[in-house]
RNA sequence: GUGGCCGUAGCUCAGUUGGCUAGAGCGCCGGGUUGUGGUCCCGGAGGUCGGGGGUUCGAAACCCCUCGGUCACCCCA
C-alpha cells in the first residue's frame, strides 16, 4: 500500500477540472448538445461498467482491449471492465433494447484506459460522440462527419483536417486481408520477430505503425480501396459526394485503420496542427455494420464517433483561446454590517429569481474587500446596501467598467438591471 | 509496459564547491481610504524543499528506493 501522503491525491493518470477551466468545458458540452439536438439525436447515458465481453467486442487483439482494460470481478463473480470507449455500450443498449431505427444517439461520457499517461494521453478522459444504428445509407455517414465538423467550427478550432479512408465491407475484407498479409509476409524475415507477430495477430493494425524501418514495405502494400466491392465503393463515393455538397473539405489516407476491429467501411479521424505532440487525433469513427450481430442482435449497420474533450481543450490552449470567465452580472456589497446579512441574502435571491448571475461575499469582510472581490469576480455592476441609501429605501449602483454610479429605489432595481443591460448579454 | 528529463510557497521560479532562521515575483489577507474595485504605498499569512531510507559534524543540494509530472515509443480521444 502507498503512503497515506500518495493516497490523497488523484491517482496516477487522472485529473480534476476546475474553475474556472471548467467554464469552458461546460460550454464545449452545451455546444455539443445543442448542434447534436438540432440534428435530431437523442441523449443515452449508458452504464460506466459493463460485462467485460461487450467490450471484447471492440477487438481481442486491440490494444485498447488486450493491455489497457480497466477489468474487474464484482463481489457476484461478474467479470466487468470500464468503459474503454463509448460505442460498445451503445451498441450494447441497442440490441438490448431493440429501438425503432434508425436510433440517433448522443452521449458525453468518460471513457477509462490503463496506459502510460502523456499529453493529451489520460487514464480517464472524456468523450462527447454519436452513434446512428439501423441505417447503411452513406447519408447517414455525411451526417455524422458533418456534425463533428460543425462542432470543431462552433468552438472556432482551426487548422483541423479530416481524414478519410474505407475499410470494405465483409465481402471486400478478406481478399484484400489475404493480399496484405501476402505482402507484408515477404518482407517479414528481414523486419524481425515483431512485425512477424504484427501481421499475423492484425495484418491491417501494420498500416498505420510508426516504425520507421517498416515504411517502405507499408507505403508499397496494397491499398485497401483498390479492393472494395462494388457495394463498397459506391457507398464510398456517395460518401465523399455528400462531403462535397456540403463543403467539408477530406484527405483520403489508405493507411488510416484506427484502433478498433469492429470498423467496416467508411472510417475518418479529425486531426488538429495545433498539437504537434503525438496525440493529434481529436477525434474519429467511421461504420461497424457487423458490431450489433456480434453481441447477439439483428444484423444492423451503425456508424458514430467519440471525440475527447481533453484534447479538443488543449487544441483550443494551443491556438491561444483563454478560457471563458463566468462573469457575474450583480455583485452584492453588503455595507450594512448586520450579523448574518439578512438583507443582501434576500436581494441577491431577488436578483437570482430575476435571471441575473448575482453574488455576495460571506464572512462579514470590509466593504472595500467586496469591492475588490466583485472586481475580481468579473461582475458588470457592483450593488450596495449601504446605510445612507437604506435611509431613503435605495441602493447604490455601480457600473464596474465605466465607474459611474447611481442610487436606485430598491423596488426598482431589477427593471432598471433589466433596461440597462437590454441588449447586453447576461444570464437572463 | 520500455526509455529520457523534471519535482523548492496557491502559481512561475532562484537557491554558489554540501554550511547562518530557505528567498523573489505574481496571487492571497489586512491597512493607507469612519462606506467603493481595477493604479500606487505599507504590512502580514503561507513551505514535512514530493515521500522514505542512506552518506556526512552538517543535505533543498550527493546516493538508493518510491510516488507523481513530463516527453517519446506502443497505441489512441
Amino acid at each position: 500500500m502507498p503512503p497515506a501522503d500518495d493516497v490523497f491525491r488523484a491517482p496516477k493518470g487522472v485529473h480534476d477540472v476546475l474553475p474556472p477551466e471548467s467554464a469552458r468545458w461546460v460550454d464545449l458540452v452545451a455546444r455539443f448538445a445543442r448542434r447534436v439536438r438540432r440534428a435530431g439525436y437523442g441523449m443515452v447515458v449508458s452504464p460506466l461498467f459493463e460485462h467485460v465481453e461487450v467490450f471484447e467486442r471492440v477487438g481481442e487483439h486491440t490494444d485498447v482491449v488486450a493491455k489497457e482494460m480497466y477489468a474487474f470481478t464484482d463481489k457476484g463473480g461478474r467479470q466487468l471492465a470500464l468503459r474503454p470507449e463509448g460505442t460498445a455500450g451503445v451498441v450494447r443498449a441497442y440490441v438490448q433494447h431493440h429501438p425503432t431505427p434508425p436510433w440517433k444517439v448522443w452521449y458525453v461520457a468518460p471513457n477509462f484506459r490503463y496506459e502510460r499517461a502523456q499529453k493529451g494521453r489520460y487514464r480517464q478522459h472524456w468523450q462527447v460522440g454519436v452513434e446512428v444504428l439501423g441505417t447503411d445509407d452513406p447519408g447517414a455517414d455525411v451526417e455524422v462527419i458533418a456534425l463533428l465538423d460543425g462542432f470543431y467550427r462552433d468552438l472556432g478550432l482551426t487548422g483541423v483536417k479530416l481524414l478519410l479512408n474505407s475499410m470494405g465491407d465483409a465481402e471486400s475484407r478478406p481478399g484484400y486481408v489475404a493480399a496484405l498479409r501476402e505482402h507484408l509476409l515477404a518482407h517479414a524475415d528481414a523486419l524481425g520477430d515483431e512485425f512477424r507477430a504484427r501481421v499475423h495477430a492484425n495484418p491491417l493494425r501494420v498500416l498505420d505503425a510508426k516504425v520507421e524501418d517498416w515504411q517502405d514495405v507499408i507505403e508499397r502494400a496494397p491499398q485497401l480501396t483498390e479492393h472494395l466491392s462494388e457495394a463498397s465503393r459506391v457507398h464510398f463515393e456517395l460518401v465523399q459526394e455528400g462531403l462535397q455538397a456540403l463543403g467539408i473539405d477530406y484527405e483520403l489516407a489508405p493507411r488510416l485503420v484506427r484502433g478498433f476491429d469492429y470498423y467496416t467501411s467508411t472510417t475518418f479521424e479529425f486531426q488538429t496542427a495545433a498539437l504537434d505532440a503525438a496525440q493529434n487525433a481529436i477525434g474519429g469513427g467511421g461504420r461497424y455494420d457487423g458490431l450489433a450481430e456480434q453481441m447477439g442482435g439483428a444484423p444492423t449497420p451503425g456508424i458514430g464517433f467519440g471525440a475527447g474533450i481533453e484534447r479538443v481543450m488543449l487544441a483550443l490552449d494551443a491556438q491561444g483561446d483563454a478560457p471563458m470567465l463566468g462573469g457575474l452580472d450583480v455583485f452584492l456589497v453588503d455595507g450594512l454590517g448586520a450579523p448574518g446579512g439578512t438583507e443582501s441574502l434576500v436581494l441577491v435571491e431577488l436578483l437570482r429569481e430575476a435571471g441575473f448571475a448575482a453574488d455576495r461575499a460571506f464572512g462579514g469582510r470590509s466593504v472595500k474587500a467586496q469591492w475588490k472581490a466583485a472586481d475580481r469576480a468579473g461582475a458588470r455592476f457592483g450593488v450596495m446596501l449601504g446605510r445612507d441609501e437604506a435611509a431613503r429605501d435605495a441602493v447604490a449602483v455601480k457600473d464596474l467598467f465605466s465607474g459611474e454610479q447611481v442610487e436606485v429605489p430598491r423596488t426598482g432595481l431589477v427593471a432598471w438591471l433589466q433596461a440597462r443591460t437590454a441588449g447586453e448579454e447576461t444570464t437572463a
